[in-house]
DNA sequence: AACGATTAGCTAAACGTTCCGCTGGCGCAA
DNA sequence: TTGCGCCAGCGGAACGTTTAGCTAATCGTT
């Protein structure tokens, strides 16, 4: 590989008017710069990162940590910022956390070693695992997307996981249904613990029981979500309507209609959370509540890049949010 | 940010003697062990990668170029190869190229400049954009994922796209459909080529007529192929079943389907490429091709570390077999 | 003619590591 | 006591850039 060095010889200048070139940082005289090219070109030589990147103190590289790019929500997530970033002259490190804090902490370790400009990050574990992170973020440029700490402090981009669940809940309540149930996320992480708590709002804004049976909650995953569903609807007492808090859970549910042999709508209303294109293409096309992905993820770019060019500006807490989508999947009751 | 010399001088030891001690590279007595280790807590030293790179010249990143993470396929894909190379000791900048070639020809560009170790690519241009390629692949360790390039001699792994395409279309016709038609990609990628060539290839081995009204290409986009499949079902000599040559146009087809009021399976019967969690949640649960995608992220990996490691060894082309899933989206023809 | 101002391009010192090759202190044999 | 081998630990040169400061040439003023 040619080196700034080579390409000086060639063009028989020094080191500095290559640069002065390459970076158009000084002015160089068109005859120079002439030659200069002309020696790129012929070794094709092409700068050295890293070398800029130490001696600059800056690498133009930010740690994109997500809990689970298997789920669609993060899945556009990850597709905006990456563009995003890309725009603005950065490229993304990836570090899938599989929902696993371990490997949270060692993806945080790890992108501090590459020397990572800023750091996107959907924690995963509870909040008191992260005493250390607003230290952290002293010496390197932070900010959280879709699940917020709280009390620490720091930038965030996430949705109004609270409005969404409340919404969708007393969307299902003004279709006239009183047993309602809600499968949950994990209850350490802000947006299911909100959710949750939405979906109580609702009931007892209408003065409705929150029964604790009809709460099913554990990870976010599709298998727990199935048999938390097929326990709930196969019950003598079966809820008429449930709010899943999902992408992955939803699945499971829908898995467990399609086993127990019941039919959506007809039999059970659903609503979910997070939209997302197969969601609209199936019997039954899904209500769900849309989350703004592409708003969080422009936030979080904003955000990250206005904490690396500055000095660091107060901590800006972005809550954005969500709208109903109706579609199929919830009907009136009782049926007519 | 703490250095080696820093820790050095509070140590009382030189900066070889830390960087021994870090990296486990010569015997230092346990007295001084224990002081360096003593010095790089009250510190908080972590060695900077950057300057370990530019040493080393091995950066320990490698380059993804993925075509749509967005797509389903791909993003199992990336999920894969992020958590194998990951156990390898590598991290992965994620490039989303969008099927833009221009776009994947600068990230290339980039992953150069940031020196990274290796890259795996899913190339999106025509075959002949990628003169440049080959002379890259001997300076930079390269593996395409998913399409493969024709004579270039390039480690690949890939699916056996035609095989695929040709049992999805066998199973039809065994299920006595003659009236098959297909929504395929881009003729310019190796997959989708390989897949209109299996559809012909099932027809014409039962010495059916491949009827070019019957083909639709395209774009992998969901829009395209619902306004194909819209066109196609809407005649008045309608295909009884339809081939899809991917997962986002599988979403375009059933959407089509259902604006159209057909069902499905008793007015066409679909078969899909591309498994998906969703593809077996609703009605109907979709009869697909499952592509091998850890294994062809697997296969990568592999192929990538052992060009990374050792002198350039024979290209190798791994070919992975996919495999036909029944459910419920393919009836039989006539209906009984 | 002499002087400073201007400026194109150069020299050299960093940036934080790794690792080659050297030093100096020690133990042991003669 | 001297000589030798051994090896823990050190000094310092690289890796490929950027950039502060310098030099020498050119120019306009007085």
């Amino acid at each position: 590989m040619a080196t700034m060095k080579d390409v000086a010889r060639l063009a028989g200048v020094s080191i500095a008017t290559v640069s002065a070139t390459v970076n158009g940082s000084a002015f160089v005289s068109p005859e120079l710069r002439a030659r200069v090219t002309e020696a790129i070109n012929r070794l094709g030589y092409a700068p050295d990162g890293v070398a800029r990147s130490l001696k600059k103190g800056r690498t133009q590289l930010i740690g994109l940590i997500v809990a689970d790019i298997t789920n669609p929500f993060f899945t556009e997530l990850v597709h905006v910022i990456e563009a995003a970033m890309q725009d603005a002259g950065y490229s993304v490190l990836l570090c899938d956390t599989d929902e696993d804090f371990e490997k949270e902490r060692n993806y945080l370790r790890i992108l501090q070693t590459h020397r990572v400009d800023g750091v996107i990050l959907a924690p995963t574990g509870t909040g008191d695992a992260y005493q250390g992170l607003k230290t952290l973020s002293e010496r390197l440029p932070l900010v959280l997307v879709d699940r917020a700490l709280p009390d620490l402090g720091l930038d965030a981009a996430t949705v109004d996981s609270f409005a969404g669940a409340f919404e969708a809940t007393s969307h299902l309540l003004d279709l006239g249904h009183r047993k309602v149930a809600t499968i949950i996320g994990p209850r350490h992480l802000a947006p299911a613990r909100d959710r949750l708590n939405g979906f109580r709002a609702a009931l007892e804004a209408r003065g409705l029981e929150v029964r604790p049976d009809f709460i099913r909650s554990g990870s976010f995953r599709e298998e727990e979500a199935m048999a938390g569903a097929q326990d709930l609807l196969s019950g003598a007492d079966r809820p008429s309507a449930v709010f899943v808090a999902n992408n992955h859970m939803m699945i499971g549910v829908m898995r467990a209609i399609a086993t127990l042999q019941l039919n959506c709508p007809k039999d059970v209303s659903v609503v979910g959370i997070d939209d997302f294109p197969w969601a609209n293409a199936f019997t039954p096309r899904l209500t769900v509540v849309r989350q703004p992905v592409e708003e969080i993820g422009r936030a979080a770019v904003r955000l990250l890049l206005a904490r690396i060019a500055g000095p660091a500006p107060q901590p800006v807490h972005e809550v954005l949010r969500p709208a109903l989508v109706i579609r199929d999947s919830c009907a009136p009751f009782p049926l007519q």
